[in-house]
DNA sequence: GATCCTCGAGTTCA
DNA sequence: CTCGAGGATC
């Protein structure tokens, strides 16, 4: 047991640490919930044993000394921290102190977001900007003058008039969040520094000794109080303040409000807590400071906080905590991807266990080991990430982590290829996590959209041997079902069904078979999306669908003509052709087709196809060295078709007007038998092909067509999917994110950053009720 | 070769 | 949602 002076020395050393970090390093290493927790129990410790307290303890001042490197400001006023609340508890008991002092009915707050960015104070003689500080230690700042000089948002001369001799104001520089996006990516393409976060980008950027450094950084400014004033007269409350600093030039928050008691402020509480992620700024909470000068002067301070304010915390959106291990997860590619199994940690209102590392060069970045204590980010509803490692707290002895060389599952090597991030177990289909994802991906809602068959049922399938491929789910009888189940509760020792009821329960296979059934009956787009082909994802099989319109062309087809869709290149291509050419594959997809999937919607290609069918495209499409477009033209010209470049020696190449070396490449390209076959079969296809194509026909126009739409929020009438297919009935194409390129944005409820883009864009937007309007005019 | 857009793939919790 | 990378375009 440690007695509570050691522990108050030792809390002591770690917040100084914090401290010096945090204010003169800006690297800070623990979040800023952990050091309040540090604080907190510090303090709390230190009422508990008052003579143990020292005037250098961390509880008896506000921040850390100045750095040295600017001059010393000796602030007037001292510039105060404020105390803290973190939960609706600690507001009440704010409020309910004031009350019993002031023995008033009603209490007046003026209440305001507390943006995370640098306290600084402001100095006016005679309405002209002279002097700007850093808080510092609260007594004594860093004279940042003239970086401040460069923060546009700082009037350099007062407006309107009736300004007093003497005025300091308070406030908070930050960087907006979009600005330091902004600046993060110009930092990220020319090898600049890039910033941690916003705050720590605002702070780095003051601290700067060259103003001009200071002047590219995008900061920014909001006033919240007063310091010195002298020669003149401020109103005699907060809000009115605040009102008359605004008249003066300052930007003053549009968040600020007045409101009444404990209600008002914890109402004020959850409505900036709604919007927080949608602010432009980063805030940490919001403070409520009561309003009237007079109630202000008799509730004064105790020794580091006034007592007529508090700071309203949110929940942390980053937090510390111990990583156990790192794991990696093999994905229906094949990819092997590490993450985080970590001691349970409350984030932004939920419990994370788990977080992605990404990739091997992230984990490398991060230098994250088994052990180490890390700090976890979850802003607003976005996935959990591991954001660091504080170095601090690693134990003694532990190594740099390796991606493993042999495949956790199957024991295959796991490579990467030459320039890529991502490893790979190379076992394929032998290997049983890539078959099950594989299976799962079949199965899922965009794919055969089999309802029921999730993670968990089709692990056992797997595991049990009952089925492996996706061709096998259509074997499955519910006795195979029933039969599954009694091994899965052998395997486990879990009580079965049987013995608890006294009877079999069915009704959940007979629906699993039955929703198995359903899915017979599919589309072309569904099917190619759902064979979980490499690169082919829904929009690239949604396409090959409308495109050849025919699987069983599209099973036949040698790769460089996938390349005349558009949006097909040489790798997706060759990803297809590769899957087509494993007779596994081909025996999979006949056993589909014989246990009863129906494709419903087979079509004739496109008379679009057409204009690419010609000898001199496809040997483009081939992609032989040295066979640009205009030697591929020449050939085209010269031979009638692909058997006869098969068949003519080097010099007819030379005469169909080749330079040698050309010419020389192509006879070698032609020497591999492979390549002499793919060509034949190239050839052969492109005949098949321009036989079957119709001729383009114009289609009946369609109020959007060649009009790009993006649909963003929620819809009341219909889902997305659902929007989205009658917007394409009528000509559209939908797109996922906005761009240039956008012609549409329909913003449903909620509608986030797209709507946002669309409007800096000056994008026409529809709301629902448009929407609806347009579809029923047109039905 | 650079740049802009998209698409694909992987991912967390209740 | 975010990253990485493929495709189109100049």
């Amino acid at each position: 047991m440690t007695t509570p002076a050691a522990r108050i020395a030792d809390l002591r050393r770690q917040l100084e640490d914090a401290n010096h970090r945090y204010h003169v390093l800006d690297e800070p290493n623990i979040p800023d919930a952990e050091y309040d927790r540090l604080l907190r129990e510090l303090d709390e410790l230190e009422t508990a044993h008052p003579e143990l307290v020292t005037a250098d303890s961390p509880t008896q001042r506000v921040g850390n000394a100045p750095a040295g490197k600017f001059a010393e400001v000796r602030h007037a006023i001292p510039m105060l921290s404020l105390g803290n609340a973190f939960s609706d508890e600690e507001v009440e008991d704010f409020v309910r102190r004031i009350a019993d002092k002031l023995k008033r009915p009603t209490l007046l707050f003026s209440a305001e977001p507390k943006l995370d960015g640098l306290a600084i104070s402001l100095r006016y003689e005679g309405g002209a900007f002279v002097q700007g500080a850093t808080r510092g230690d609260g007594a004594t700042g860093e004279d940042v003058t003239l970086n401040l000089r460069t923060v546009k948002a700082i009037p350099l001369k007062l407006r309107g008039k009736g300004w007093p001799d003497v005025l300091e104001v308070r406030g908070e520089v930050y960087m907006p969040r979009a600005d330091f996006e902004k600046y993060n990516e110009h930092a990220r393409l020319h090898g600049g520094k890039v910033l941690a976060n916003p705050r720590n980008g605002a702070a780095g950027s003051l601290r700067q000794l060259d103003p001009r450094i200071t002047a590219q950084r995008p900061l920014a400014f909001f006033a919240y109080g007063t310091g010195l004033v002298e020669g003149g007269e401020l109103p005699d409350s907060h809000s009115a303040t605040l009102k008359q600093l605004r008249a003066w030039g300052f930007p003053v928050s549009s968040l600020s409000e007045t409101v009444e008691g404990v209600d008002g402020l914890l109402d004020y509480y959850r409505r900036i807590g709604e919007r927080r992620d949608a602010l432009p700024f980063d805030i940490d909470g919001v403070v409520y400071k009561l309003d009237d000068g007079e109630g202000q002067r008799t509730m004064g301070f105790v020794s580091r906080a006034p007592r007529w304010a508090v700071a309203h915390k949110f929940p942390a959106q980053e937090q510390m905590t111990v990583l156990d291990s790192i794991e990696v997860n093999v994905g229906r590619t094949g990819a092997v991807t590490p993450w985080a199994l970590m001691q349970p940690v409350h984030v932004g209102g939920v419990t994370v266990t788990r977080a992605t590392l990404h990739n091997a060069d992230q984990v490398a970045r991060l230098d994250v080991r088994n052990g180490d204590t890390v700090i976890i980010r979850r802003a607003g509803d976005v996935i959990p990430e591991v954001v660091g490692v504080v170095l601090e707290r690693r134990p003694a002895g532990t190594q740099p982590w390796q991606m493993p060389t042999a495949c956790p599952v199957c024991g295959s090597e796991i490579v990467r290829e030459e320039g890529a991030a991502v490893w790979r177990c190379s076992g394929e289909l032998t290997c049983p996590a890539q078959r099950k994802e594989t299976i799962i991906h079949f199965a899922s809602r965009r794919a055969m959209d089999i309802e029921g068959l999730g993670e968990r049922f089709v692990e056992d399938l797997s595991d049990l041997d009952f089925v492996q491929n996706v061709a096998d789910l259509y074997k499955l009888t519910v006795e195979d079902l029933l039969e599954m189940k009694r091994r899965v509760d052998a395997r486990d020792g879990t009580t079965p069904e049987t013995v608890k009821s006294g009877k079999v329960a069915t009704k959940w296979a007979e629906n699993l078979i039955e929703a198995i059934d359903r899915s017979r009956q599919t589309t072309l787009e569904r099917f190619l999306f759902g064979l979980g082909i490499q690169h082919v994802g829904e929009s690239t099989a949604k396409a090959l669908a409308q495109w050849f319109g025919d699987l069983q062309l599209i099973r036949r087809l040698p790769w460089p003509l996938f390349k005349r869709v558009p949006d097909i290149g040489g790798e997706v291509a060759r990803s297809l052709g590769h899957f087509l050419d494993q007779p596994g594959n081909q025996q999979a997809i006949d056993d589909l087709l014989a246990r009863g999937v129906v494709i419903g919607d087979t079509h004739p290609p496109s008379g679009k196809l057409r204009a690419g069918l010609d000898l001199a495209t496809l040997l483009v499409d081939l992609e032989i060295p040295k066979v640009t477009r205009v030697r591929a033209e020449q050939l085209a010209s010269a031979f009638p078709s692909a058997q006869a470049l098969l068949d003519a020696p080097v010099h007819n190449f030379v005469t169909a007007g080749l330079p040698s070396d050309s010419a020389n490449a192509f006879a070698a390209w032609l020497e591999d038998e492979a390549n002499a076959q793919l060509l034949v079969r190239s050839g052969e296809a492109l005949e098949e092909l321009s036989k079957v194509t119709p001729e383009d026909v114009a289609i009946a126009a369609g109020p959007l067509d060649g009009k790009t739409v993006v649909l963003t929020g929620g819809l009341a009438a219909m889902s997305r999917d659902e929007a989205g297919e009658k917007l394409e009935a009528l000509g559209a194409k939908i797109a996922g994110s906005v761009s240039k390129k956008t012609h549409l944005v329909v913003a449903g409820e909620a509608a986030g950053s797209k709507l946002a883009k669309a409007q800096e864009l000056g994008i026409e937007i529809w709301d629902e009720a448009q929407l609806l309007a347009f579809l029923e005019q047109h039905a």
